[in-house]
DNA sequence: TGATTCACCGATAGCGCTATCGGTGAAAAA
DNA sequence: TTTTTCACCGATAGCGCTATCGGTGAATCA
C-alpha cells in the first residue's frame, strides 16, 4: 500500500517503459498506422507533449521498439539454443529443433506479427530491421545445415542451402502463425508437420548431386539420421523482428 | 498521331484506370500509408478533389484495388490450372505443379507483396480479404491432397492436410520472394527446393499413421509416384491477394 | 441550335498529427 | 535554506490529408 517515493529517474524510467508498453499494444491492435505520439501518451498516461521527454521523436520510439524486440528474441533465442543442447538425442532432439524456435515465436506473437508485416512494407521505419533479422536468422540456419553436412562449396551449392534455409523459416512462421490464430490448437501436430517436410530436404543428403534434377531422394532409412537436424540455434529468429 | 476523340464515358473510364494504376505503383513503393488521394491523383494527373468523381472516398479505392487485385490472381491462375493440364505426366508434372503458382506470383509482385503485407496489419482494410484469400487457397490444396490419397476422415486428418496446404503455400511464397528480390535468379532452382520438401510430406502416404510419430518415411520408391502432385489449381492464389 | 449533363477544376472547411514553447512544482544539489 | 534541475503540463503553430462546394466548358441530347 505504501507507495515507494521514486527517485527522479527512477520515475522517469517508468514511464519510459509505460510508454513502450503502450506502443507495443498499440502497434499490435492497430498497426503501425495507429501507432501516433497522442494515442501512445494518453495510454502511458502523460501529456501527448511530454512524449518528447523520452524520445527525441516518432521515429526514435520506433526504433526502440525494434531495438527492444529484437534483444528479446535474442535471448529467448538463448533460451532456446540452451535447451536444444540438452535434448535427450536422436529423434527427440529433431523435434525439439523445430519445437523450440515455435515455442520462442509462440511467447511473443506481436512482436511475431510486427515482423512479419513490416519485413514486406516499404513505409515501415522498421523494414530494415526485420529484413536484416529474416537474413541473420537465414544464415543461421544454413551453417547448421552445412555443418550437417549439406555440400557449400560452390555457390550455387551455398544458394541452394540458402533456399532450403529460407523455406524452413517459412514454415516455421506458417505453423506459429496458424497456433497463434487458434486453428493449430496443438504445437506438437505442427512439430509433426515440420518434420515431415524436414524429411524432404534431409533425403538430399543421401543423394548425389542427380537429386537436384527431380529424382526423389531415397529416404532416411529408419530412425532420423543421426544428429541430423536443422538446429535453430540462430541468435535471431524467424525473420520476425 | 492523330488522338482519337475519346467519348465521355471512354475518358472517364480511362481516368479510371489511370486512378487504380497509379495506386498500385504508389501502394508497391511507399505502403498502404502512402496511399492518399493526393498523390493518387496527382499521380494520375487530376485535381485532387476530382478523385472524388470516381470513387466515393478513400475506402472504395481500397475495396477496388482488392477486387481487382483477387479478378487478377484468378486469372492467372486459371492458365495455370489450363498448362497444368498440358504438363507431360509425372516428373515434369510435379514440377510443373510448384513452377506454375511460382510464375502466377512472380507475374505481379506488385499485389503478391501487398497481400503478404496486408495479411498480418489489422489496420489495412485489405486484411479481410488477404485473409480470406489465403484460406481460400488453402481449402483448394486441402482438396487436390486429399484426392491423392491423403486421408481426411477424422477432424485430425483434415487439420493435418491443412497444416500441410498451409506449409507449401509458405515455402511457395518464401521462394517468390527470394526470386523476385533478386536471391534467387533461377526459378528452376525454386522449383528444385519445392519439389525436395514435397518429398517429405509425400512420405507420409506411404506410411500408416505411425509415420507421424515421428518416423522418417520411407521414400516415393524411384521416380516420383504416378500423379503425385499438389495441383495448385485453387482459384486464388497465394494467401497473397 | 439551345438545353442539359457531367468530368474536371480551385478553394476551403475541418481534422488529426507532429513538434515546439513557456510555465510549474517538486526533487536534487548547493 | 536557497538555488538549480527537470519531468511534466497546456497551448499552439504548422502540416498533410479527407471530403465538400460552386464554377466551367466541352460533350451530349432535345
Amino acid at each position: 500500500m505504501a507507495s515507494t517515493p521514486l527517485s527522479r529517474s527512477e520515475a522517469k524510467d517508468l514511464t519510459r517503459r509505460r510508454l513502450i508498453r503502450a506502443a507495443f499494444a498499440i502497434l499490435d491492435k492497430e498497426g503501425e498506422a495507429g501507432l501516433t505520439t497522442v494515442k501512445v501518451s494518453k495510454a502511458a498516461g502523460i501529456a501527448q507533449s511530454s512524449f518528447y521527454v523520452h524520445f527525441k521523436d516518432r521515429q526514435e520510439l520506433l526504433r526502440a521498439l525494434g531495438e527492444q524486440a529484437g534483444e528479446r528474441l535474442r535471448g529467448a533465442m538463448r533460451e532456446a539454443r540452451r535447451r536444444a543442447r540438452e535434448a535427450p538425442d536422436d529423434r527427440e532432439r529433431h523435434r525439439e529443433a523445430f519445437r523450440i524456435p515455435l515455442e520462442a515465436i509462440c511467447g511473443h506473437p506481436a512482436l511475431f506479427r510486427l515482423g512479419l508485416r513490416t519485413r514486406h512494407d516499404p513505409s515501415s521505419p522498421l523494414q530494415e530491421f526485420a529484413v536484416e533479422t529474416a537474413a541473420a536468422y537465414r544464415a543461421h540456419l544454413v551453417a547448421d545445415l552445412a555443418s550437417f553436412g549439406f555440400p557449400i562449396e560452390r555457390e550455387s551449392d551455398r544458394r541452394r542451402l540458402e533456399m532450403i534455409a529460407d523455406g524452413i523459416g517459412a514454415l516455421t512462421n506458417a505453423m506459429a502463425i496458424g497456433h497463434i490464430d487458434g486453428r493449430y490448437p496443438d504445437l506438437e501436430e505442427a512439430v509433426d508437420v515440420l518434420v515431415a517436410f524436414s524429411y524432404g530436404y534431409l533425403g538430399l543428403l543421401r543423394k548425389d548431386s542427380s537429386a537436384w534434377s527431380g529424382n526423389p531422394p531415397s529416404a532416411p532409412s529408419d530412425g532420423p539420421p543421426v544428429d541430423v537436424c536443422p538446429e535453430p540455434d540462430g541468435s535471431s529468429k524467424n525473420g520476425n523482428l
